[in-house]
DNA sequence: CTTGACCTTGTAGTTGCTACAAGGTGCATA
DNA sequence: TATGCACCTTGTAGCAACTACAAGGTCAAG
């Protein structure tokens, strides 16, 4: 298949398939007599999962290290563990930080009583250094 | 004061400092004979207002919002609530988002049984695409 | 008079794409 | 045959919000 019809199998645009070409984190296509990037179900595969992981929210650092882990069938997947857990260690810290700024914004949401700008609570907030 | 203690008192580097004048988010200093920038309270009252913003989620465009609104204090305050009611749900959607990331991050895991890659659930489930 | 901390400007790198621009290819239709 | 259109190619630049350097100027202390 061309590259336009990997795209839309994979839900991936054209350029993004070729910057991860660029990148090494796809093999390069086979070329046709006219130069178009020619891709076997191999590619579609990788880039299925390629697509899977960074949807996981893992980094191009970490996609790459799955991709080499899932070259090694007879290997313990103790190292793919890992990675899948200190992934969900940051998404961890990701939603308690958010969690905070929520229950911060909605506090200086409530603190408002729609008055003048001059006396807005919000604002007065926004000017002081953050403590605790 | 110069870039570096107002750096120091806000918890900025110099080189954001520098950053946040060009992008025209800070007015620019004024100047020494040997043209450093030298910074007065005001200086310090905004870039405490800017990083506060920041750390609360608000974008550049955001902040250069709230910095404007800041300006009229005799203005009602409901487009300042308007901006932090936004910037809520913003965030609860990516707690959400990060929330089933969590979810299926912690499947994937439990799944594991620290067998060889070959017949690993992981690499498995990175290979299906998502469904459901 | 030299050391070292500080400051200046300008440029390029980060992450993970995305958006062009300028041109070549392939196929259906008038 | 011509022409139109969708598709492909490469290369470059842009996004957010900084961060990291390089090459050089300034200033106080020892």
């Amino acid at each position: 298949m061309r590259i336009g019809e990997l795209a839309r199998a994979t839900g991936t645009k054209a350029e993004t398939i070729r910057y991860y070409e660029r990148e090494g984190i796809l093999p390069a296509a086979d070329r046709t007599d006219s130069n178009y990037r020619e891709y076997s179900d191999d590619h579609l595969a990788a880039l299925t999962f390629v697509r899977r992981a960074r949807e996981l929210g893992f980094g191009m650092a970490q996609v790459r290290q799955l991709l080499a882990l899932s070259d090694h069938d007879d290997k313990p997947c103790e190292n793919v563990d890992r990675l899948v857990q200190e992934q969900l260690g940051e998404i961890d810290r990701k939603i308690a930080d958010l969690t905070l700024l929520r229950e911060e914004l909605g506090q200086m949401l409530r603190s408002c009583l729609g008055e003048r700008i001059g006396d807005c609570r919000i604002i007065e907030t926004l000017n002081r250094a953050r403590r605790g």
